[in-house]
DNA sequence: TGATGAATTCACTCAGATAATCACAAACAA
DNA sequence: TTGTTTGTGATTATCTGAGTGAATTCATCA
């Protein structure tokens, strides 16, 4: 494998962290090299050379690079442990400022009362698995769940389960019958089934949609899950109360045998 | 304590965390409110009513928002918890990438022997901390520390001091006799004294400069710090090797007790 | 000491991204 | 109907960052 790729695919996620174009050349630059020159950085890295200075000024600043101050300058890189527990300390760093600054904001209390015929959309796989920890942990009695692709039965999730499993009961439906014998092995006492939720996949073959996760809880909230194939996107849809038209319509689903059946 | 600055607390990080603008402040004004609309959200943020669909669709994207395809289209914001809970897992992800990538990038192995007379610079809190820990951790026989400031002296720090105090000698000075007595009781089994480097403090009182950290290890590495006491700004400078410039002046200092004195 | 070339900083241009405004169609209420 | 609200798209203005060259400082050698 070339190392051109790995070298694009660092320089793309330091951008993401917060690092400039110029910054992040130039880190993933002084990681290959143990010291460089300003001369030698720009060569490798194709940042003009007046402009290195100021980036690794910044990098600097930021503990990522140390820098000799001779003449001609050295610069080098932290070693990348301590590159990504100093990028850490700055995220959480971020996360407990957030917190802080949030929980001091006041609220605008509004007479609005929850309908009970909400239906509730969210993307992102990060999000969506954040949710489903959520229900599963606020189940009394039942969940029910199916999983339509074994990307999905993360080892988070299935610790979630486990630790459910010994007060509620759960249902797990795969959507095939290798999936299924899968999440017997992760979660023994869960009683588990293959999907009957095939027809539901045949019929959005034009949309090039699958299902992702369903999710019912004590059947009184639902939440469901697709996932668009050609980038792994995953929305989901979730709402609850009992009279929730989703809700309704999912219990119907389950009491006509639909959604599961082989079940053992 | 008005809430208005906390709030652009909270926007300002979001920014930091990667939102845009608009983004986060309809994130914030949504966490102020159980639900709200387009023109709700706009009356609150600032943000153009019309404005706010593309914001919130990003962070519905994202896992940070929901969204009630209704007419008109209601919006919520995702538990603080959730919230946090999915940046973490989005920055666990980047980190992981950024490590995988680095590791598969190439080395250029160039002929250069580290010269035993390099003094290295480095700034930010975190990355000095970090390069701190590496040193502590690293240390054969002997570990002589002066701290200027007690903002330094954090958990970790003493966790890691702790941990070697058995294996190494600890001698640890202070600016302060208070600070002397708080390090003694964090650090029991460390020697511990009274700095004597007030005067380096004031001798850099013009350039409105404190001694942050001095960290000699086995007589053979040594860090220095400083503070900027406006910013709180923390600036190193290091090296290592016997012939170091910097370690001769330090041995020399220390063996002439005006490193420390009063030491019990 | 001055000359030469490299090293470094500074000021500026250009392009792309983002903030901000406007025009308009669709849905809705009176 | 009429007028209002909601949502989308196009447009303009503003700002940030990438990229370039001139001006300054510095090291080296004659």
């Amino acid at each position: 494998m070339s190392t051109g790729d790995s070298q694009e695919d660092a320089i793309d996620v330091l951008q993401q962290l917060g690092l400039k174009e110029y910054e992040a050349k130039c880190f993933v630059g002084l990681t290959r090299v143990s010291t460089g020159t300003a001369k030698q950085l720009s060569e490798i890295t194709d940042v003009p050379r007046t402009r290195v200075y100021d980036a690794v000024r910044v990098l600097e600043a930021q503990g990522l690079v140390e820098v000799q101050h001779s003449s001609p300058q050295r610069f080098r890189a932290v070693p990348l442990v301590e590159a990504t527990e100093t990028l850490r300390a700055q995220y959480q760093n971020r996360i407990d400022r957030l917190t802080n600054a949030l929980e001091r904001t006041d609220r605008i209390d509004s007479d609005e009362q929850g309908s009970v015929q909400e239906v509730w959309a969210m993307s992102g796989t990060e999000g969506i698995a954040n949710r489903t920890h959520k229900l599963i942990d606020d189940a009394d009695d039942e969940i029910v769940l199916v999983l339509g692709d074994d990307s999905l039965l993360t080892d988070r999730f299935v610790d979630d389960l486990n630790a459910r499993a010994e007060d509620v009961d759960v249902l797990i439906g795969a959507a095939t019958e290798s999936l299924r014998q899968q999440v017997r092995a992760a979660v023994p006492s869960a009683t588990t089934f293959v999907s009957g939720l095939e027809w539901l996949r045949g019929e959005n073959t034009a949309e090039n949609l699958a299902i992702g996760r369903l999710l019912l809880v004590d059947r009184s909230s639902i939440l469901v899950s697709t996932i668009v194939p050609a980038t792994g996107e995953e929305h989901a849809i979730f709402g609850s109360g009992f009279q929730n038209g989703l809700i309704v319509i999912s219990r119907r689903l389950l009491s006509q045998g639909l959604l599961g059946r082989d079940s053992e």
